[in-house]
RNA sequence: CGGGGUGUAGCGCAGUUUGGUAGCGCACGUGGUUUGGGACCAUGGGGUCGGGAGUUCAAGUCUCUUCACCCCGACCA
């Protein structure tokens, strides 16, 4: 909770302009999105958290199985062994793997690991079931916990634990693997779009910058208010590397024995770490109506002279024909109160009904994106508040477009990267190629290479770092993001 | 893992300098009056001060030790 000694409610969230990290924590505890876990590193995600994560999933759901996969469940609990079949995946996930030596008292036999991510254990049930050019494409989805130790944490952007989806899936040939990672990139791509109302930038990872066992990892990153990074979802080409570790192999249409393509990718419970920081403001959340738990809140005014909660209802039941989530606040609190909780709770439509509105057959509509209030006829509530919905849906997409847009430069030098960076921009610039200059840049401005966006029209001639030729004849040259990242 | 900070009621804090019966605000229970931007009056319940050890007649306060959490970096979704 923000420090102050203050009793008025407003200033219970820490100054976001001031205190950017405070104000998340603050909002994040204060709408009961999650709470501390009691075990180091983890939380506690809330009945209003979860159901934000159940609209995300509802959401990929549609789209992954209207793409050709299925869902399905592996077990939490790796053999060691498995781990440590594919060498760049240990030496990346070791440090931070929980190991379980013990059952009870009686020490194991082989150490088990619990899931950092389930490339292993997926790919060894696989490799039994994959025999023929006949079982492929394998195209398997799984949601899941995964456990990786952190050592800094914070709620939804970084816990030791947390939810995700991992889609794993194995292909008869590279191109048809590669199609499937930029496919499911683009899934995310649109999804955020669409669902969460944020734009993202979306291309290859660096290689450092990869996943730890990927020949090439394709990203997504999204802009938070403060002008870092977030990696908000991953799609990685793991070509045959863990098909040889495990011995995924199936016989083709010329009886000769071939290793499967491999791809995986993911999204997380990050992403509501994500639209938190994407959309909020001084009061609070701003949740994009499409995963809002509550889309409608109806506070009614004057309760005691009757007639008003009566009305109230008859309006949740009209709008909940149409599915939308209403909640009526019939809580004995003032109205001015249940206004500033709502809107700290980011719903984005408040309806507000009293007895002046009953007389005149209205109600209010008070938008939480831009607090625009207007008067809207009760009988028309049922047809004009999807609208309204969408509006507001588009209104917080192009908002963040526009923050986006407006915080990318383009920089020649290291000095304008610099600036660039300390006044919270990305910076979109020519590079070289080598993990040198990707190491000087982070060393000096605490900045890392985002993606490579699939647009390369060059913005520049020479690596901004070592200066060498980056020109279209010399091949060698990539448009890059920096930026500073969670 | 480095640097900084904080642990006292559900939350936010005071009390620690100078040891002497644990306080305030909000929240919560009850009764009443209120209700169009965070209502008010009355009354009531709730903590032994993160844990452990020590000094002392006496420790929230002093000493040692330990744990947890937060912020800023480095590392990773």
């Amino acid at each position: 909770m923000s420090k102050n000694n203050n009793n008025t409610f407003v200033q219970q969230i820490a100054n976001i302009h001031e205190d950017f990290s405070q104000w998340y924590t603050d909002v994040v505890l204060k709408t009961e999105l999650a709470d501390y876990g009691p075990v180091k590193g983890t939380m506690v995600i809330r009945p209003y958290g979860y159901a934000i994560w159940e609209k995300i999933q509802e959401e990929l759901n549609i789209r992954f199985k209207k793409t050709g996969h299925k869902n399905a469940y592996f077990p939490m609990m790796i053999p060691y062994s498995f781990f440590a079949k594919e060498a760049e995946h240990v030496k990346g996930f070791a440090p931070e793997v929980a190991l379980v030596t013990h059952y009870g008292e009686e020490e194991l036999a082989e150490k088990l690991i619990v899931r950092p991510t389930s490339e292993t254990i997926i790919c060894d049930m696989y490799s039994k079931w994959v025999k023929s050019w006949r079982d492929l494409p394998v195209l398997i989805n799984q949601w899941a916990n995964v456990f990786r130790c952190e050592k800094t944490t914070r709620p939804f952007l970084r816990t030791s634990e947390f939810l995700w989806q991992e889609g794993h899936t194995l292909h008869a040939s590279h191109e048809e693997a590669e199609e499937e990672v930029l496919k499911m990139l683009g899934v995310y791509e649109e999804f955020t779009k669409n669902i969460l109302a944020m734009p993202v930038l979306v291309g290859k990872k660096s290689e450092k910058e990869k996943f730890a066992g990927a020949n090439a990892t394709y990203g997504m990153e999204a802009m938070m208010l403060d002008g870092k990074s977030l990696q908000a979802g991953t799609s990685h080409d793991l070509g045959c590397n863990f098909a040889k570790g495990f011995n995924i192999k199936y016989l083709d249409k010329n009886g000769e024995l071939q290793y499967p393509f491999q791809t995986s990718w993911g999204v997380s419970t990050r992403l509501i770490g994500a639209l938190i920081m994407a959309h909020g403001d001084q009061r609070g959340l701003v949740l994009p109506p499409r995963v809002a738990p509550i889309q409608v809140v109806i506070v009614p005014i004057a309760t005691h002279k009757g007639g008003v909660i009566e009305v109230a209802q008859q309006i949740k039941t009209q709008l909940e024909q149409e599915n939308i989530r209403v909640e009526l606040d019939t809580r004995e609190q003032s109205a001015g109160f249940k206004f500033n909780d709502w809107e700290m709770k980011g719903v984005p439509i408040r309806l507000e009904i009293g007895p002046k509105d009953i007389e005149n057959g209205v109600a209010v509509i008070a938008r939480r994106d831009s607090f625009d209030k207007i008067n809207v006829n009760i009988n028309d509530l049922q047809g004009e508040i999807p609208k309204i919905l969408d509006a507001i849906h588009e209104n917080m997409y192009q908002k963040s477009l526009a923050q986006l847009n407006s915080h990318i430069v383009v920089c020649h030098t290291m000095e304008e990267m610099q600036t660039a960076l300390d006044n919270g921009n990305f910076v979109k610039a020519m590079w070289c190629g080598s993990r040198q200059c990707e190491d000087t840049v982070k060393a000096q401005m605490s900045a890392s290479t985002r993606v490579m966006p699939f647009d390369q029209t060059p913005v520049g001639t020479k690596c901004i770092c070592c200066g060498k030729d980056c020109s279209a004849e010399s091949d060698e040259g990539k448009v890059i993001y920096f930026a500073r990242a969670y």
